[in-house]
DNA sequence: ATAATTCTTACGGGAAACCGTAACTCTTCC
DNA sequence: GGAAGAGTTACGGTTTCCCGTAAGAATTAT
């Protein structure tokens, strides 16, 4: 049964709307924060006092402004509230729709459920609570068949490095020695011009440019 | 007085919480529209049937989905609106905060408010639309400021026109040709790299990588 | 332990991008 | 009409990136 619920969402406007389902779904103990500190703090206080959430509705992306923050967005977020309660049941809300990090969420942080903001994404967010609280996951339907069709390149963290150096600003040939540095393997030069190669192959891409371009639309980087 | 408002957002929980706004401010004869081409459509409908609408709140970036669109975005709608309806009001309520695309709205296209989606959008919105309401401008605060800093650079039709052709997978070697084709001057190889070196230089990039992720980030392009 | 396989790296030729300079064209002003 | 100036383009040298091949290292199997 889910009584208590925390939304951690930094859109105002969306964080109505959510609170708007969670009344038409009789939950009416809803607390919201806008930032991902506040959240953990929430939930830890929550513990603490013997009375903790029931379900977390949160975003992955968070917009940074002048309040300083540990946790910087979702991803951070999740693993931490985990640590703190295990218990806590976890939909992820977001405008962020890449299948290896939905599956990642799933597999490593043991989320119950994932809503892809977009058009109808009030339906299906109803629809997902109305899941969890059965003890069920909520898994977007539409990606189900995406993660199955491969050509979609699945991103690696690997991947994510790299591109994102490149999204900085950084030329190819630094790239090496910047992850020796930190101690990523593989390092070499040729590795790297070979696993770029390999991504803007499968999604039939010819440029780093275009490559940054689709990352950036896919929420990747 | 605003009694008619149209609501072009593609993504429903924006949608729902905009709606209230509204209810609360006592607007009730709301539609709402999850595709550009129905919001031209109606605004249409409406000034043929003499029943126009007064207020337009509307998104910039729309999700692309099966349904193919003429119109594909915000940028594009707001002058097709205005050729149809020139003395409709619109507020645009976007995440994206580019001072110079707000700039170019409110001069070129004549816009009545601009609201950045965010922490307390919501709060925003109904300012916006109050002051609206009373025939006022309504101008993001903390933008003034922004606006005035012009270490931000000014993107141009040109540079998005050349950016844009990048972040495609077009080679820089074979834009002069689609430039002349197309009838866009300068044309010259000369002249886009000069262009491209001009832009990295003012905001300190040193790749074309970085320049895409960042007008990607910004909602240029 | 050795062979086979896979993964990683090094190298080199060629293409594209980068960058400065100089020539050219077009407007503007006298 | 001619000169000055800004804007545009053409060209050449350098760097970086691209891409294929082959050598080397690591892992697994035999």
């Amino acid at each position: 049964m889910i009584k208590k619920v925390l939304i951690a969402e930094d859109h105002e406007s969306v964080n109505i709307s959510v609170e708007k389902t969670l009344e038409e779904l009789g939950m009416t103990q809803t607390d919201y924060v806008y930032y991902c500190d506040d959240a953990l703090a929430r939930i830890q206080k929550g513990v603490q006092d013997d009375q903790s959430y029931d379900l977390l509705i949160t975003d992955l992306s968070f917009i940074k402004d002048s309040r300083v923050q540990k946790i910087s967005g979702g991803l951070e977020l999740i693993p931490a509230v985990r640590q703190v309660q295990p218990d806590l049941r976890i939909i992820v809300f977001s405008v962020s729709c890449i299948p290896s990090t939905i599956e990642m969420l799933f597999g490593q942080s043991d989320i119950d459920g994932y809503v892809c903001k977009g058009r109808n994404d009030a339906k299906a967010l109803k629809e997902a609570i109305e899941t969890v609280a059965k003890n069920q996951r909520y898994f977007p339907r539409h990606l189900t068949q995406k993660i199955r069709q491969k050509n979609v390149h699945d991103f690696t963290e690997y991947d994510i490095k790299i591109i994102t150096l490149l999204a900085n600003g950084m030329r190819q040939k630094d790239i090496p020695a910047y992850l020796i540095e930190e101690g990523t393997k593989p390092a070499g030069l040729s590795s790297i011009e070979k696993r770029l190669n390999y991504i803007k192959e499968t999604l039939e891409f010819t440029k780093n440019e275009q490559l940054i371009a689709f990352c950036k639309d896919m929420g990747i980087i």
